[in-house]
DNA sequence: ACAAAGAAGACCTAAGGAGTCTATATTTAA
DNA sequence: TTAAATATAGACTCCTTAGGTCTTCTTTGT
């Protein structure tokens, strides 16, 4: 029950990319140095936003990515599940029997339905642009920090 | 992001104890039997469930487990947390800037903290006796059926 | 032709989940 | 008093997954 490093780098990467201007395409390395992301490894989940339809790739020198659709038409949800698997909490719930041989008579399954779409509707009400907002914000508010703390 | 199975055990346990008369004292291989929870497995996971404070156990023979409390003061956000860790989202959330170094900036930060919350409400408001009482209506259910299927 | 990219996937390591088993302490019942 | 039944504690194995690294191939701009 937590969220791994592949969804918070992803989304990083996607807000990166939403606060560019006229869409400029920014290469893996760019955004690996830009974002503290590991080298090499931002490669795997861009193949999954772009098979998501989230970014466009492009290829060859020059190359790179940008976003495939308005930032905030993108939504946490979906990022979460071009990157990882589909949001769900129980694996009963899409394995049934093969997993529980109980599933057809079990009382907590409903329960585990409804927090997980309750978790989800929340996670489909932020996009993308919303924390590359915060992100504007913050960058501000860190530059303000820093002068205070250097 | 989903649920393990001790979650899934220590309901279906907790659940099972909520449904005897009077207290009743059950054994660990009882629970087990009946929930069809592997043998053995459950030890852990009653450990846990008294250290939480939600089931007393009974050393010696004829020992076993009662609940601790009544079961519908018993959520499952708190099954979760005495089995497995702290319900968090984001790891950075408990381990800070020794997890992110961009932890102060962070503008994801707060989605997350806001997900985890509305998450963990949802599953505060959920009792063993809500659970217990779907098992009992199943349990009705499931004969029926079996009935018909057979 | 060449350099700079993404695509694809092999590979490694560490950590965690799930499950099994054993030794020990404690209690009840005979 | 003894034996049986039980929780407690923890060691142990197996397997999967997450995270990270690297290499090879293909595409494309100059």
């Amino acid at each position: 029950m937590n969220v791994g490093r592949r969804v918070d780098y992803a989304v990083r990467a996607l807000s990166y990319l939403a606060g560019q201007t006229d869409g400029k395409i920014l290469s893996r390395a760019d955004i690996e140095k830009s974002q503290d992301i590991p080298s090499f490894y931002l490669s795997k989940i861009m193949k999954d936003l772009v098979a998501g339809g989230l970014v466009h790739s492009h290829i060859g020198s020059k190359g790179g990515f940008t976003l495939a659709k308005a930032a905030d038409t993108i939504s946490i949800k979906e990022v979460y599940e071009a990157v990882e698997r589909r949001l769900v909490l129980m694996e009963c719930h899409e394995k049934g029997a093969s997993y529980c041989s109980y599933c057809a008579v079990c009382s907590q399954r409903s329960i585990w339905e409804e927090a997980q779409s309750v978790l989800a509707s929340f996670l489909a009400g932020v996009s993308i642009a919303n924390i590359a907002d915060r992100q504007g914000l913050k960058e501000r508010l860190s530059k303000t920090t820093m002068q205070k703390a250097g």
